[in-house]
DNA sequence: GATGAATGAGAGTTCATTCAT
DNA sequence: CATGAATGAACTCTCATTCAT
């Protein structure tokens, strides 16, 4: 056996692996949105992945370990956004769009995938997944406030001010406008920032941003 | 029977219903902290309210019931106590202790008790319970603003970004401090209602309420 | 409610209990012996109990306490014969009733149910059910030995060491001779007793008992 | 191709086959000790010998013969020993230095080996497995008895309540002492063949042998 | 109303074994 | 011959809920 072939060889199982994994992830969104949060199960994911339960198990080593990969994967893609926007966008106009693609990931998903984010978002607030958040907001901070850096608590309570907006958004039974709501969000950060607008009456929906 | 007599009776058996329900939710309390949110079960609740798990069911159809009397229960200490600090503390410099009571809930609970609070909150997002809740932040918002009328989103904005924060306080693991974060969390109020100190650096923790 | 009727109903239940549980281990038996040691299941076992395997769950805890409490009862069963064979010879004749008893346990059981005794005898070896096993074989070793009280040790052998052949009769494919090896354990008794007959040879069976 | 070469090939394949089965079974007994009986298993033994499972079931076409080759491995090794003991010592004094071997491996093995010992016993109550046991116990008693020929089922009641006696030692949770324990063996051996000192007490171990 | 034995669908997980590469 | 990804039957166990007593 060559060693080119060795190679050859291996390549294609990773790269089998790395698919069957992929379709894995893509299979356990499918049933979130599907079955919802409470019947989310390793074998209906399995199943409609197209493997055995077996083979789900080879690689994620239990139910935690397949979700924990799925929020991973779905709050690297928001991070992703995040980022695409910030770095698109002037300095000084930069909460808008990333209010944005906050409220198109969540409030634009369809209504199952929404009922999936409490979940997700579980998985999320472990420590391991936690450090690449910190480190993006961190960034994100130092940024936003135009070189002052953000202490950690200050960082940490305009993520979670946002994020908890968003996840009730989408979570809790409302009637609100979507506008307004962006809005108000890019309202909530500027002056937390100490960057936005006249001290002008708050609630009254418009060209504040 | 005489008609005082059968309602001597009513009244004595609702007495003793209602104190099976308080018992009962009580009982769920404490399961919740003991066992954890996983492993929160109808048995062990009525095992520890000393009663046989057929009459938990006579009070609550099903577990989410009980699930959502406990909430309900929760939610209600909560907005009493912020409604006490809120009326207890002149216009102007209210943030602070309503700030404080809600931390003194959520940072200053045991462990056991932080880790219960993410199912109860699940349920508290409900229909028929955020009614109060609504009820309470519009009137919540009406004092705050000094009368203006916040919108509907700028309430749920300000609400939601509060409990996001703590919420995410109790079940990230974090390192933070809690005096900064108060300041932090008094700032953020305080900043979204124009009320707040002058437009000088975020960040840095102190004399700024 | 009058008393006499909770205390019936009680007894009823108590009563339906214990029914319950004797059939799920006769059925535990009976599923040891159609099924080998290796398939033995919980499911199956229920499910010959013609109860459902939460029931099963009610009364054992797990597989192990299952399987634990026929390890038991077939003990029982057997020290009982023991010590009734025991009673019912004169001293100085016990040997061979008590070997007799034994072999009939073990020799004469079809094929099936010997094939269940490894697995039985594996729990039977664990620190509770030894307790009643060493009282048994104490109590038998003082008769045994006329009034001199057996070492620990010697009662340990000795036992052990009938256990051991029996044990091995069953579960080895051979080929001998029930009479003679009835003979020579009888032989192996007297003999490590000091009891036994003549300084003759060994391996003659015959009148040796 | 010459023949030659096709030998060497061939006798190097064979080698190096050996040498996989030697790794496989050793790896065998490495995952019993570490993982015990219970969790003992092929993709375990596999990844500890550094070769793939397909190549384990190259060797062993299912874990019973895997299971199989190390009890007969454990088994022959345990015979060479005693074999060894046996012709060491002068006749009439070869009860206790065989004893003693016997103790040496099963009482003086780590407890994560003694574990282990049951799943192996198990093994070696097969059919080819015991033909060189009984070849063996059949020569051995032969000695023993001093030219007398122990009939097939004295043969048998001496071997297996030794091994009834060290097995329980190992597998039952006790207080025993050591040294009484194998006088009181030595004791058994040599009264069952007739052997043994004065018709003396039971029990009282000390300078019987 | 109170009881608690019984239910049973369904969960997560394991592991000996196969076979395309 | 070696590989190891894939298999899937089978397993143990949980727990919300019902209903005869």
């Amino acid at each position: 056996m060559s060693k080119a072939f060795e190679f050859t060889r291996k390549k294609t199982k990773q790269r089998r692996a790395a698919v069957t994994v992929a379709t894995l992830i893509e299979a356990g969104f499918q049933i979130l949105e599907r079955d919802g949060p409470e019947r989310f199960g390793t074998t209906a994911v399995a199943e409609r992945a197209g493997v055995s339960i077996g083979t789900l198990y080879q690689y994620f080593g239990n139910k935690d370990e397949l979700l924990k990969a799925m929020a991973r994967q779905e709050v690297s893609e928001l991070l992703q956004g995040v980022a695409r926007a910030f770095e698109a966008s002037p300095q000084g106009s930069r909460a808008r769009p990333v209010v944005r693609i906050i409220l198109r990931t969540f409030w634009d998903a369809p209504p199952d995938r929404q009922a999936a984010f409490p979940l997700l978002l579980r998985y999320v607030a472990r420590a391991d997944l936690m450090r690449e958040v910190k480190a993006f907001t961190a960034g994100l901070g130092r940024d936003l406030a135009l070189r002052q850096s953000l202490s950690d608590e200050a960082a940490f309570v305009l993520t979670r001010a946002v994020l908890g907006v968003v996840s009730a958004a989408v979570s809790e039974p409302h009637n609100l406008d979507r506008q307004k709501l962006e809005d108000e969000l890019v309202h909530l950060i500027l002056r937390y920032l100490n960057l936005g607008g006249a001290p002008q009456a708050v609630g009254k929906a418009g060209a504040r941003a």
